[in-house]
DNA sequence: TTGAAAGCGGTACCAG
DNA sequence: CTGGTACCGCTTTCAA
């Protein structure tokens, strides 16, 4: 095994150019350059010769800040999460900043533990995109913490979290879901059904509001035993599915389209209805939400609603390098994509 | 908004407690713990009192090294690369580490510039897991990077990359196409297809190779023409089948069994035999290898090969920790899971 | 434009 | 066990 070789350094590479170490920094990392081309020509080239590699800690402490931006979701696994994710590191890309981030599983103490470790990172800015899966819009000691890293310069920028006292990128679900209702209206429903993750969160309960109000714009309502509670997991799909489908039939009440709140707790759903013995589509109208990529693979393909994930990582990193002062607000349009499980009828 | 406060410093805390930042150090992030429980109990309290929060950049400067993984993958929306990645984040959490990462979207280019940017930060460790989809083992630039990281002290970690100067998590897939052979001859399956991604990549080679040795090992043989290469993604898995079925009726050749060389490929591949006018199970049994989570949700249900992804992910966590001086190397096995897209015929 | 030197926030060795 | 202090690698006044 080769011997531990150290690192090359500034130090070494500008006595190798026959510069200070102040004039090596400026020609490579250069910020109010005021080198001379040649000289910073020859520091540079004298840099790659000796492979040199800035330390990005010490420029950070000398600096203040990290060229980072730290990420909190709650479960990278979940398509939700990754496809954001994804954007956001499309975005980190695009302005040469790195990402750092850690998953929450859904576990409060651990989301202040990650945020403290974040906060030692002295990142440019925090996204905080788990929230959606959380009780509250933040437990008090998550805001306090966010509040004191924007105190200390940082940015925050939160993703889907309905008003916030920091910078927003505000998933339209109420809008999304109003605009589904209207859509299966069109398409013929006449007695509806919701399955949802719990109605605590924020994300759901836009969602089953907005369908309600879509409903209610066309002289509709939503009854409230047709509202089934399950957990926010393809596996809560099923189980509120199987509820709902026992309910309506104990109440003698008829059914023919369902909202469910997630695409992955639809797909569960999905099964829940086949394993009653009735057909997605013919017998059972589903849709669900958020327009994963499998809606269009599974069979019949899923009817949802489309978020543009992908685009709001992406926003969120430019949000956090906005120089507003005041916290800024982006809303996210979403819009319904229909599919054959929810067939004219 | 709040004036711009500065972070509490360690010095702060010492002038505070009323000893040297020397004993503070000591008592709060202690390494040669030798301080007196009093005076530690004093520094811990002031600090909390105070909002202290440790620079890491500060203590990476001084220690030469990050409490940091970093993380190589070529895109994180890919529900194959978030399961690795969560398993990574979770490890990385179990073992106190932060977690940085970076996609280099398949672009050799990105991946040696992410992996730069690694460099700098000097993590405790670098693993790679994007590599499932580049056309070499490593690019010679790729590998020189690598190299020379762990030179320097910092330790390489390969996911599934066949023979490896570094670490390796080896993801068995010859074995589990070859496992996935024996379980579809068992179901009766007599004329087999292949739909692969690229065969220039390892992972689509060893798993044709894997499902053709596991054919011959009960006498039957693999056409080369019944072999399609397309693009390893959802519509290439769509444009293969749609290839696949056109060259056998051209031939007149029967197909009653298709592997796919991945799930998402395999979703796209169930969409094109529809399309076709054909049923799957019925018609054609497909399989698909990754058993992602969807495989069980859509219709029919889809046989696959499972990898423990999460698994892998923690593993490499672990191995980045090890302390051996050889490269070691993890065997990860897969298994077969049979489900109603390959029904008995 | 370039260099000297003072930090940035911590760690760790060396005395005491 | 505690304090003094050199130093980690880089940035940034301040002079020259």
């Amino acid at each position: 095994m080769a011997a531990q070789q150290r690192q090359v350094t500034l130090t070494e590479v500008a006595r190798a150019a026959g510069v200070s170490t102040a004039t090596a920094s400026r020609a490579i990392n250069g910020s109010s350059r005021r080198v001379s081309e040649d000289i910073a020509a020859r520091v540079k080239r004298t840099a790659e010769e000796l492979g040199y590699l800035p330390n990005l800690s010490a420029q950070t402490v000398a600096k203040g800040a990290s060229p980072t931006v730290a990420v909190l979701l709650s479960d990278i696994a979940d398509p939700y999460f990754s496809a954001i994710a994804s954007g956001i590191m499309a975005g980190a890309s695009e302005a040469a900043l790195m990402v750092t981030m850690a998953a929450s599983e859904r576990s409060g103490a651990r989301e202040l533990q990650m945020l403290r470790t974040f906060r030692s990172q002295h990142p440019r800015a925090i996204i905080v995109a788990g929230s959606r899966d959380e009780e509250n819009t933040h437990s008090p000691e998550v805001t306090a913490a966010l509040r004191a890293y924007a105190e200390t310069g940082g940015r925050v920028v939160v993703i889907s979290q309905g008003p916030s006292p920091f910078d927003l990128v505000d998933i339209q679900n109420h809008d999304g879901a109003r605009k589904l209702a209207h859509a299966l209206l069109d398409r013929g429903g006449a007695h509806f059904g919701v399955v949802s993750g719990r109605v605590t969160l924020h994300t759901n309960a836009d969602r089953i509001n907005g369908f309600r109000t879509g409903l209610a714009e066309r002289g509709h309502t939503l009854a409230d035993d047709a509202i089934v509670e399950a957990e926010f997991t393809r596996d809560g799909g099923y189980v509120g599915m199987q509820e709902l489908l026992a309910r309506r039939e104990d109440l003698g009440a008829p059914l023919d389209t369902v909202f469910v709140t997630s695409d992955m707790m639809a797909f569960g759903a999905a099964t829940a209805i086949r394993d009653h013995g009735l057909s997605v589509g013919a017998d059972i109208s589903l849709a669900g939400f958020d327009n994963v990529g499998l809606t269009q693979d599974v069979t019949p393909a899923m009817t949802s609603v489309e978020i543009p994930l992908h685009e709001v990582g992406r926003s969120a990193v430019r949000m956090a390098l906005g120089s507003g002062t005041e916290p800024a607000h982006l809303a996210v349009q979403t819009h319904v994509v229909l599919r054959a499980s929810t067939p004219q009828r």
